[in-house]
DNA sequence: ATGAAAGCGCTAACAA
DNA sequence: TTGTTAGCGCTTTCAT
C-alpha cells in the first residue's frame, strides 16, 4: 500500500542505511538529501512507526489509566498530558477503568501487551493491578493524584490535607463552629487526606468534632446529595459544610436546592473543583481548586525525562548498574476561588 | 527482555507455527497444548502486539480525533466508545485538537503514521484535515456529531434541528412569543442545524423572528454569558430563551444570576446537555439531552463491522471489487428533561 | 557518507 | 497437526 524505505532506496539509487540516516537526522550529502526528499514526496512515503517500534523496542506510546474519563478533574489533566506527550512524539492510549479494580487490571495488562513505553496512572484500588511488571521491564510509571505503598515510582500529588485544612480554617475564621464535612470513600487516598485536613483544622481551632458532622458521599453526585440530606437532618445547628470533591458538590447543591436551604444565610458552603460550576451556582460557590494543568505538566515532564534517561542509557551502556531508582514525589498546592457562599457568622473569633 | 515465541518453541520442542496456531485459536494436540501453556506460564510469555501488527498490517488500534476532551458531551462518548472498542481488542489513541484545524491536521497525520486501523472523528473545521488518506488506504472512518461534504464515510448524527425545534415549540406552547436563542458559531455543523430548528419552529408557529432575538455565543462559557447579556439588554420584552449547547448554558446561567434575572418568572430558559448541571441549577433547568451512550455504541459498532468486513475480505479475496462503498448515516433522537425553568405565560395559544 | 546484511517477534504459505 | 522458511519495514553494526 504505502511506500517503504526500500522504495525510496530503489528510487534514489541509495542504500537503505542512507535513507534511515536521513530520516533520523543523520548526515547526508546535500545532493542525496534533495533526491531523497523528492522521492519521499513523489511516493507519499511515511515512516511506519510500527516497524520502527518493533526494531527499537520503543513504541513511543504512553498508557494512561484513570478511574473515569468522564470526570472534569481527570479529563482536564488527561487533555493537557496528551497534548504535551504528543508534542514530544508520544502517542497515548487512554484506558478508563470505571473505578473498577478488575477493569484496572485488565487495562494494565492490555497496555503491557501493547508494549507502551511508560504509564501515567491514577490507581483505583489500594493494591497493585500489575504495575510491577512495568517496573521490572524498566518502564517508568508516574502516579498521579494518589499514592500507593507497594509500587515504587514517581508521584505527582496535590496537598489534599492542606487544601481541606485551609477550607475549614476559612469557615472557622468566618465564625463557624459546627462545621460539617461530606467526605469521600475510605479506601480512596485523596478522600482520607482531605478528611485528615478537616479533622486537623477542627482540632487546632478547638472546634467541635462530632461523628455526626461527617457524612460519606462516595465521590458521586447521588452520594453527595444523600450525605447532604443526612447532615442537614442530623445537625440542626450546623452552620457550614465542606464538600470534598466535585461530584459531591453538585449533588449537595441539588439537595440544598430541594430542601430549600438558603446559602449562605442558613448554611455556608465550600465545595471542590470546577470553577465553572461554582460560578454558575446561586450564589457563587467558594471552592478549592486543583492545579490540573500543572499536574499534567509535571507528570508528562517527569515521564519524558525518565524515558530519555532510559534511551541514552542504552547507548552508553557503561552506567547500566548505577541507575539508582531515584523516584520523586511532587506535591502541588491547591488554590481557592472565593464565591459568596460563606457567611460571616455572628461571632468571629 | 520478555520471552518470545521462539523461546516457547525451544522450550516445548515444537515449531513456531504450532505456537502461533495455538495463540490464534488453531487446533493443537491436547498434549502439546498443555506443554505450551506450561511454557507460557513459566516464561511469562506475552504476545508482542507490535510485531503482530507489523506482520498483519493491522495494529488493532483506533484513532479518535475530537475537538475537546475536556467537555462532558465528548468525554461521555469517548468513554463509552473506548470501552466497547477495548472489549473487542482494539486500543484507542485519542487526540484532542482543541477545536483547532491546524492541530486537527497534525493529529490525523500522527495517527496515520501510527497506522491505526480506523478513525472515529468529530471534525472541527469544514475541510478535510487528511481523512482522504485513510479512505484511500481502505481504512474506515466513522464521523460523529458532525457531517462533512467531501468525505465519504459513515456518520452518526443527532437530530439537532428536531431537538431545537422541539425545545422552541415547548416554549411556544407555554405561551411565549418573544423567544431568544443563543446560537453557536456559524461554521459549526451542529450550530447551524440547531439554529435552523429554532427558525423553523418560529416560522411554523407564526411567532416573531427578529434578528435581535438571536445572539451568537461561540459554544463557550464566556460566549454564552456575553450573548445572554446582549439578548437581555436588547430585548426587554423577551420572555424566554433557548440556549443551544452546554457551555453556553453554563455561561448564560452565570449571567442570569449576575443580572439578577428571576427564572422562570422573568425569563424562561431551556438549555442543552448535561443533566447533572441542570438538576443542580436553581431552578432546575429544562434541557435538551443527547444520547451519548448510543452515539458511542453506534459509532463503535459501525467501525468494528467495517473492520471485520475488511479482514474477511482479505481471506476470501474473490469479492475484492464488489466491495461497494456503502456508507450509512444514522440520525439519533435527542431527549428532553423537564425542569422548572419554563413558566406558562399569560396567553396560551 | 554510504551500502550490505542481519534481525526485531510475529504470521502465513508450503511441505511433510 | 506440525515444522520450515520467508518476509512485514525498519534500525544498526560493520565494511567501504
Amino acid at each position: 500500500m504505502g511506500a517503504t524505505m526500500k522504495d525510496i532506496a530503489k528510487r534514489t539509487g541509495l542504500g537503505l542505511a542512507t535513507i534511515s540516516s536521513y530520516l533520523n537526522g543523520g548526515n547526508v550529502r546535500e545532493k542525496n538529501r534533495i533526491k531523497i526528499e523528492e522521492a519521499i514526496r513523489e511516493l507519499h512515503f511515511e515512516v511506519n512507526e510500527v516497524a520502527r517500534g518493533l526494531k527499537t523496542n520503543r513504541t513511543k506510546t504512553i498508557g494512561i489509566v484513570i478511574p473515569e474519563l468522564n470526570n472534569i478533574f481527570f479529563a482536564e489533566i488527561i487533555t493537557e498530558a496528551e497534548d504535551i506527550l504528543r508534542s514530544h512524539g508520544y502517542a497515548t492510549m487512554i484506558c478508563d477503568c470505571r473505578s473498577d479494580t478488575e477493569r484496572e487490571k485488565e487495562a494494565v495488562d492490555f497496555l503491557y501487551h501493547r508494549r507502551v513505553d511508560g504509564l501515567i496512572v491514577m490507581p483505583t484500588g489500594t493494591s497493585d493491578p500489575g504495575f510491577q511488571k512495568f517496573i521490572r521491564a524498566g518502564k517508568p510509571i508516574v502516579m498521579i493524584d494518589r499514592k500507593m505503598k507497594d509500587v515504587c515510582c514517581d508521584c505527582i500529588l496535590v496537598d489534599n490535607e492542606g487544601a481541606a485544612e485551609d477550607a475549614v480554617n476559612r469557615l472557622v475564621r468566618a465564625g463557624h463552629r459546627k462545621i460539617g464535612m461530606i467526605a469521600g470513600p475510605e479506601d480512596v487516598y485523596t478522600a482520607r487526606e482531605r478528611q485528615r485536613g478537616y479533622e486537623k483544622a477542627l482540632r487546632e481551632n478547638n472546634a467541635v468534632y462530632e461523628e455526626g458532622l461527617m457524612a460519606r458521599g462516595n465521590y458521586t453526585i447521588a452520594g453527595g446529595a444523600k450525605a447532604m440530606r443526612q447532615l442537614w437532618e442530623n445537625n440542626p445547628d450546623m452552620t457550614a459544610v465542606f464538600i470534598s470533591n466535585y461530584e459531591m458538590t453538585v449533588g449537595a447543591m441539588m439537595e440544598i436546592n430541594d430542601l430549600g436551604i438558603r446559602v449562605p444565610d442558613e448554611l455556608s458552603v465550600i465545595g471542590f473543583d470546577n470553577v465553572d460550576f461554582a460560578k454558575a451556582s446561586v450564589p457563587r460557590l467558594s471552592i478549592v481548586t486543583q492545579p490540573t494543568a500543572q499536574i499534567a505538566q509535571e507528570a508528562a515532564d517527569t515521564l519524558i525525562e525518565k524515558l530519555q534517561e532510559r534511551d541514552s542509557a542504552v547507548n552508553q551502556k557503561e552506567d547500566g548498574q548505577d541507575r539508582e531508582k531515584t523516584t520523586v514525589t511532587v506535591t502541588l498546592k491547591t488554590g481557592f476561588v472565593e464565591g459568596c457562599s460563606v457567611k460571616a457568622s455572628e461571632k468571629v473569633s
